[in-house]
Order: C-alpha cells, then sequence, then structure tokens
DNA sequence: GTTCAATCCGAACGGTCGTTCGAAGACTCC
DNA sequence: GGAGTCTTCGAACGACCGTTCGGATTGAAC
C-alpha cells in the first residue's frame, strides 16, 4: 500500500503542478505556490521529488511517454500512410486536448530542463519527430512527390498542432475530432494535395 | 543629439535585451546579466527603462508595430486575395527570421506581461489576427468553399509560422524565400486546395 | 570657469527564492 | 506497547531578485 499510494501522490501532485505550470509558466511559479495548490507543505514536496526541476521533468516525460504510446497503439494495425498520418494527428491533439496544461508545460517550458533531464525529452522529441517524418516519407510514395519541404512539412504541422495551447478550448464550440479534421485536411491538401474526403476521417456532428 | 542619442542607446539595450531573454528565457533572466551584457551597470538600465517589464514590453511592442507596418506596405498595391497572403506569409517570416531573438520573446513571453502592456499587445495581436481572417474570406470568395474552419485555419497557419523559432535557422541551408514558399504552398493547398504554382511565388535558387 | 541638465553608477534595501534539517505524527508488525 | 519505517512539516539558511537613492561624472552653454 505504501508504495502505491507515494505514486498515486506524486500523480496528483504533477497534475496539480501542471496546473499552475501551466498558468503562471515554470519559473514564475514558486515552491511555495504548488505546495499551496497541491495541499501539501513546503518542505513535504521534497520527499516526493528531489528539486523543482524534477518536477518539470516528471510532467515533461511522463506525458510525452503517454502520446507517444498512444501513437504507437493506434498506428500498430494501420498500412496506408494517410490513415496513418490521420491517426497521428487524432493521437497528438486528443492527448493534447485532453491535457492542455501539461501539454502546454511541455510545448512551452521545453528550454526549462537541463543536464541528463534535457537530453532524455529531447531524444523522445527526436524520435516523436522521427516517427511523423517516416509517415511523410510513406504518404510520398503512394501519393506522388511532395508539394514542400518534408522538413518544413513535419516542423509546421508540429506548429499547427503545439500553437493550439494558444488559442483553443477543449471545452468550447469546436470538438477535438473536427479539430484534427481540420488541421488533417490543411495538411494533407497541401502537402500531396490530397482532397481528404469527410469519409476518411471521423464524423462529428457538425462535420 | 542628447535625446536622440538616448533612444539610440535604448534600441541597443533592447536589442541586446531581446538577444538575452531569447536564449534565457524572461523571468530567468536577471537584471544584472542584461547590464552585463549590454554595457550598462545595474542601475544605469533604470535611466533608459522604468522596469524589467517595460523593457519587455517595448521589445514586444517596437517589433509587432514594425511587422504590422511590414504588412500594410506590402499589401497597399494588393489586390487579389491569394497574392495578399502570400504577402502577409512573406513579410512576417521575413521579419522573424532576420529578428529571431525579438520574435521569439514576442511569441513565447506573451504570459509574461500585464496591465495595460499586456492589453496593448494583446490589441496588436487581435488587429493582425483580423487582418489575417480578412484574407481569408477574400479567399474563399475568389476560390471557392474552404476546405476547413477560417479560425482553425488562420491559428493554424500562425501555429506554422510562429513555431519556426523552435526549429529554424536563418542561416542554414533553408533561406527565407523557400521557408514562406513552402508554408504558403501548404496553407493554399490545403486551405482551398489551391496547387500554387511555382511562377507565383517568388524564386528561389533551390525552386 | 561656473552652471545646469543629462548620464551613469556603487551600495544598499526589503523581499522572495529553492532547498535543508531535525523532529514530530501516523502506521504496521511483532 | 514498543520498534521501526513511512510521511509530514515548521523554521531556518544563504543566495539572488528588482528596484532605489544620493552622489559622481560628463559635456554643452554662457
Amino acid at each position: 500500500m505504501a508504495i502505491a499510494n507515494k505514486d498515486q501522490k506524486l500523480d496528483a501532485l504533477l497534475s496539480a503542478a501542471a496546473r499552475v505550470f501551466a498558468e503562471r509558466g515554470y519559473h514564475q511559479t514558486s515552491m511555495r505556490e504548488l505546495a499551496r495548490s497541491s495541499g501539501v507543505s513546503l518542505a513535504g514536496l521534497y520527499y516526493y521529488v528531489e528539486s523543482k526541476e524534477e518536477l518539470l521533468y516528471l510532467i515533461q516525460q511522463r506525458n510525452f511517454e503517454r502520446v507517444i504510446a498512444g501513437m504507437q497503439e493506434r498506428l500498430a494495425g494501420a498500412t496506408d500512410p494517410v490513415d496513418r498520418l490521420m491517426k497521428f494527428i487524432d493521437n497528438h491533439l486528443d492527448y493534447f486536448a485532453s491535457h492542455m496544461a501539461e501539454m502546454k508545460v511541455l510545448s512551452h517550458e521545453a528550454g526549462a530542463l537541463s543536464g541528463d533531464w534535457l537530453h532524455t525529452v529531447e531524444g523522445m522529441k527526436g524520435s516523436y519527430t522521427r516517427s511523423l517524418m517516416d509517415i511523410l516519407a510513406g504518404i510520398e510514395q503512394t501519393h506522388g512527390p511532395a508539394h514542400a519541404n518534408r522538413r518544413v512539412a513535419a516542423y509546421s504541422l508540429f506548429g499547427m498542432m503545439n500553437w493550439i495551447y494558444n488559442w483553443y478550448d477543449p471545452l468550447g464550440d469546436l470538438g477535438v475530432e473536427l479539430l484534427a479534421q481540420n488541421i488533417g485536411r490543411i495538411f494533407l491538401g497541401g502537402y500531396v494535395g490530397l482532397p481528404v474526403a469527410d469519409a476518411s476521417l471521423p464524423r462529428t456532428s457538425a462535420g
């Protein structure tokens, strides 16, 4: 019970910290604020975590891990490159929209890590980016020459998806499925001139 | 001479500060570091600026002003909506690429301002966003129904363009013209299914 | 060469920061 | 009920923060 309980409390701590980091920024947030908003004393935080930076690292690493795991799961049975891309986008935006605070911290506080922690997270980003580039290569093979440089295309897609923390409200009128559909359509139409049919996308009421 | 000289030194100060803010982040940067990297004493900074936050505000406001002025200048004679969009993108990326530090500060430290200063910069952002949305409306009129929600499209384009501070090297192999061409092509092709011909874009050696 | 404003700075202020430490409470097992 | 481990925390530490203030330095104007 003891160890499981500790892990559970660490999870709650990370979730509370992510909310505050997302709202006020990592450097602007003090350990005293984190203590207050998570119901633990200041010193008590250090029972679960060895430093403020480890808190940031754990938020980034754990959530990125889940994004990557979700992607691998969704891609497991898909062979058509376009289908794979849409699943990649769906997964990314799904996780993003349901973990806005954590993903904002992951996207926005990338430069706040250092040392091995930074190295680890950057490794994950590299591998994630490579996954997308591979999918793009597959699309080029099946749908003719690309209309844009593959690297530019990959980072443009990440830009579209990661920028949403600046404007998207998951509780607003625009559902995640529709958002993913829109972004997927913009990207695919521009990258290989593919008009993405509604039928190949998850249906939404506002479709 | 006196006042002009002061303005000139303020410019140099802002430029030095932007470089440090871009590299280490606004909150992580101390006034002592800014003093060191701009060759002024700590107290001397306060002759030019009333607070650290005003420094950030001036960087954001002055550069955003120039981006908007550049846009208005380039759009002055253009009537074709697609041409207007390409000019909008060109201007944005041109300025971004030649002022990477300032624009990273503008994009990345948006949440660090408060009060009237925040209000002013947000007003500029709103007006700039409206300009893009107007161009998109024009494109829809001349090139048929859009393949994606206009608001999503606008923010997706901003995402593509503003994300470049995370990966783009203005001194690398990929020139700004080519970058703008690629992003413009991805966006236009996806938004209204328009295959952008090379001829309608600025020529580059790598075409 | 005195005046006066513009320019610059050393030194200090009060405050907040991340982190530590020793000890107190809570819980389990005998 | 005693031993031992897990969990929690009040209080304090040294470091650094943004900002201020009084005075030094400069340079043009008369």
